[in-house]
DNA sequence: TAATTCTTGACTAAAAGACTCAAGTATTAC
DNA sequence: GTAATACTTGAGTCTTTTAGTCAAGAATTA
């Protein structure tokens, strides 16, 4: 599991298209306008989002991209996968008694995130981030102690 | 919001901390050892991971590092945060017309992700990496259609 | 007092990440 | 047919991160 800018870029360009989606396709200037990203750097991220299945384009005048699944189908982990190679990954049952033992654990914990972000649509995402009152998703009984 | 090697190192470094608490201190010689990690690299860690309040160092013969509070009192999103400069951040408030909607969606979902995980404690990441039976934790509705 | 261990801080080499640039080909609306 | 767009390919640059070294010193305690 990993979170990083390339992963936020392919997300909230997704977002994009989801949110227009009525509109039609989405040209990639479009994006670039309002990301304030490269159409070079943007033409990488969606190559790969159309290679996995997540996007469809459309070329010609008029072209452009759509999302190639409804948004509520769609999972933020799914995103996220395709541009920063990562997946959910099986632990190994144990090889030897020499086993790295925080290696498992992190791996348990990887894969609960990614499980966590996979239980997230786009669509959700949209709609949580676009409710005015965001109500408070945990209990956080735990804030920040660091200066 | 972040999710990187490093952060994973200080996780991992934590859990063994947590985990060998009642043997008193742990050296960052074992740990080095155990994480195949160089004790300086561990240091630069270790200080963040001090200054922020989550361990406590013990010099002198049969010192090193305990968790300065109990392991159900810390939150992996505290470690991350620690050593990965990533903090929960608030949204702005509408600053004018031609606001970044990207940019502040992702900050919302970016949020949860934080919430998220600073409700797991370091106790129950360990608990439920530890048992040997893994429930699924979320209905994982969704699976990766990638090839 | 000497061994052990943390503390601090500067420094570095290699790798990955985050892009940009360029230059072309393929489609399709008009 | 031409212009607008997607798509492809590949190189190239700049920054950040990672992972680590080195060194001098301060605290602790056997």
């Amino acid at each position: 599991m990993k979170l990083s800018t390339k992963g936020r870029h392919a997300v909230t360009a997704m977002m994009e298209l989801a949110l227009q989606h009525k509109k039609g396709p989405v040209t990639l200037a479009d994006i670039s306008a309002q990301q304030a990203i490269s159409i070079s750097y943007l033409e990488q991220l969606f190559a790969r989002l159309r290679q996995h299945g997540l996007v469809t384009g459309m070329r010609g005048p008029g072209g452009g991209y759509c999302l190639a699944r409804p948004a509520t189908e769609i999972t933020i982990a799914n995103i996220l996968a395709t541009v920063d190679d990562v997946t959910r990954r099986e632990e190994q049952p144990h090889t030897q008694g020499e086993a790295p033992a925080g290696a498992q654990m992190w791996l348990r914990l990887s894969n609960r995130i990614y499980d966590y972000l996979n239980g997230i649509t786009l669509d959700e995402a949209i709609q949580s981030a676009t409710s005015e009152d965001q109500a408070p998703l945990f209990g956080s009984s735990f804030r920040q102690t660091a200066a």
